[in-house]
DNA sequence: TTTAGCACTCGAATGCAGTGAGTGCTAACA
DNA sequence: TGTTAGCACTCACTGCATTCGAGTGCTAAA
């Protein structure tokens, strides 16, 4: 077990370095106003902090940086709850300031002043539209052979495609196909559109329509709802303010990473509840070796909807910044709950 | 006006330079196979191109490099047209190989592959709604005080936004509201649809319902378009493999420049037709002052869309860019009117 | 157990030749 | 008169030696 003298160094080095970014020496410690031993004794603990795997020195002659396993250290048992400030709480109330027209809208708000408080980098998945259901469907034909087709989910979510029509069906057609479609997929799960579309409708459709097999064929790739969301970015400029991106190849690195939206995907979806903190190689990507990420989930009426995130350097603020995505997620939950729950 | 000889040495040193972006000097013009002066000669040449602006030194014992002034005659008066390669004639075919199932993803899918192609950054404005005319409007109810309103327009674009639902107004009535809008409505381009809402819409609506006023309010922000389009950009991380990106301030500077979605919106929306090409500060831009902006403009039967364009560091692959940004914006007008036009 | 003292380490900064790609100028040449 | 060979000159870049200083580890004294 760590001494109180550890810790308290411990704490000092990582908030030191988290400030300035340089390799933090045992005489700069012990002139901090919280701390009164000498500079020898603190060189003693940092060996020994040292040895345990917490700190690391750049080369012999340097001060001592946190090891990952510092920063981790830090974060689960050294970090106090962060009060926002007032002008904190003024830039996270701003975003439902205007009124919400689209929830995708609000949620890329978000990220932006999310970016803009930090200065790092804010992610945002989703809003996962997966599992919500239907609430409405329409066909709006176009011109002669294409019309769009619109579907409206009970999460506010609206999704549209241009389809085809074939030549055989008429207006009318379209209209009844509309109407039984409203009619049976209602409520249904996006997911289970497409099953819903060849039982359920299939059978219906062929009561009614004379040429069902042409409609059919011109819904059926509209409905097969896919998996992918896209993954938001705001502030990608930001690191480049970070000294440790001072590199133009880990910029590339990193950014590059950023568009991998498969990678990318996978790693913000986390169904799990509260404030997350994945640390340099936790993150289990090379290219995020020496950042740390920082998500939590936002919901509308308890149905998880995606995640909205930071990732920095390491060495970040991790204090601030877990205050501020945790306040940030819960609101979004409170807000866009409000707007939609299930009248 | 330039000799025959000045002509050819203006045009090997800025082909040499776009290729290796180092300062280019006599002897090493003097090897090329189309150049049979010796390097002092050239170097005679290379003295009066510097006197005439077309030329500069980084510093008196390097080579030379193109002034923007020689960029442009270069642009102007130097370059062949470019025959696409078979490769990247199949790039841009792939763009239309899948089916197209949205305007904008199209748009952004050749955003993608243009800037695959070039390995500079590709930007997007568009596609242009503003002077597109409503199709169809609807409003989904979503839960007792939220409705999501639609707007389809003719080219097949698809705007939506969450509205809020007085108390006093029954489904009935947003039902047969919707039916005056779009009895009233339709046709009419999209920046006029305010007017048309507070004149021949208001009175329709006192005369069928009794509540107009509310429904009026209601409907009154979300019919306001605004003209702010976003700007796409693919391959921003492309210019940090480019020699003059190696600084990261310059890279900051440019990055941020991209963010400002006004001054942006502005320098690509060029309702000129053809390709236009912008070097250096002819941007007017001091974020661009060492970029070339290549754009050309896309419509849909007719009907100005949006802009497509490149943008490089002024040392840019001109010839072969100019091809690809031509052919590429002339197959988008194409397929995306095959597809729109008027049926 | 803590601290003062001291030798030691090593990166960063500075200064200084040497190198070489490139230039401009002059004089000779076709 | 236009072209070219020759040559002195410029200047960024490289490598090397030197200095500087922040910081360490170790030892011995308080």
């Amino acid at each position: 077990m760590l001494t109180d003298r550890q810790l308290l160094i411990l704490h000092a080095i990582v908030d030191d370095y988290i400030r300035s970014a340089e390799p933090v020496g045992s005489r700069s410690i012990s002139k901090r106003d919280d701390v009164t031993f000498s500079p020898a004794t603190i060189r003693n603990d940092m060996a020994d902090l040292e040895e345990l795997g917490f700190l690391e020195k750049p080369h012999s002659s340097a001060g001592r940086i946190p090891s990952q396993k510092g920063y981790r250290y830090y974060v689960d048992n050294l970090l106090m709850p962060h009060h926002l400030t007032a002008d904190e709480e003024l830039d996270i109330r701003s975003i439902f300031n205007d009124r919400i027209r689209e929830v995708e809208e609000v949620i890329q708000h978000s990220a932006r002043v999310l970016s803009n408080m930090t200065s790092y980098i804010s992610l945002v998945l989703g809003p996962e539209m997966f599992e919500a259901t239907l609430r409405n469907i329409q066909i709006i034909p176009l011109s002669k052979g294409s019309a769009i087709l619109i579907l409206v989910t009970d999460t506010g979510h609206v999704e549209n495609q241009t389809i085809v029509v074939p030549e055989s069906i008429e207006p009318a057609d379209l209209e009844r196909t509309v109407n039984i479609l409203n009619d049976r997929l209602m409520g249904v799960p996006l997911y289970k559109l497409r099953q819903k579309l060849h039982t359920e409708v299939k059978s219906v459709l062929r009561t009614h329509m004379q040429d069902y097999e042409h409609i059919l064929q011109m819904l059926a790739p509209s409905l097969d709802i896919e998996k992918v969301e896209k993954v938001f970015y705001s502030g990608k400029t930001n690191i480049l303010s970070q000294p440790e991106f001072r590199d133009v190849d880990k910029v590339r690195m990193l950014l590059n990473m950023l568009e991998e939206d498969k990678t990318m995907h996978q790693i913000l979806r986390s169904p799990q509840n509260g404030i997350q903190v994945k640390i340099g190689q936790e993150n289990n990507l090379e290219a995020f070796d020496t950042c740390s990420l920082i998500t939590a989930s936002y919901s509308i009426a308890g149905k998880h909807m995606g995640t909205i995130g930071i990732l920095g350097p390491t060495r970040m603020e991790y204090q601030r910044v877990i205050g501020v995505v945790d306040m940030l997620s819960k609101d979004l939950t409170r807000q866009l709950t409000n707007l939609y729950q299930q009248g």
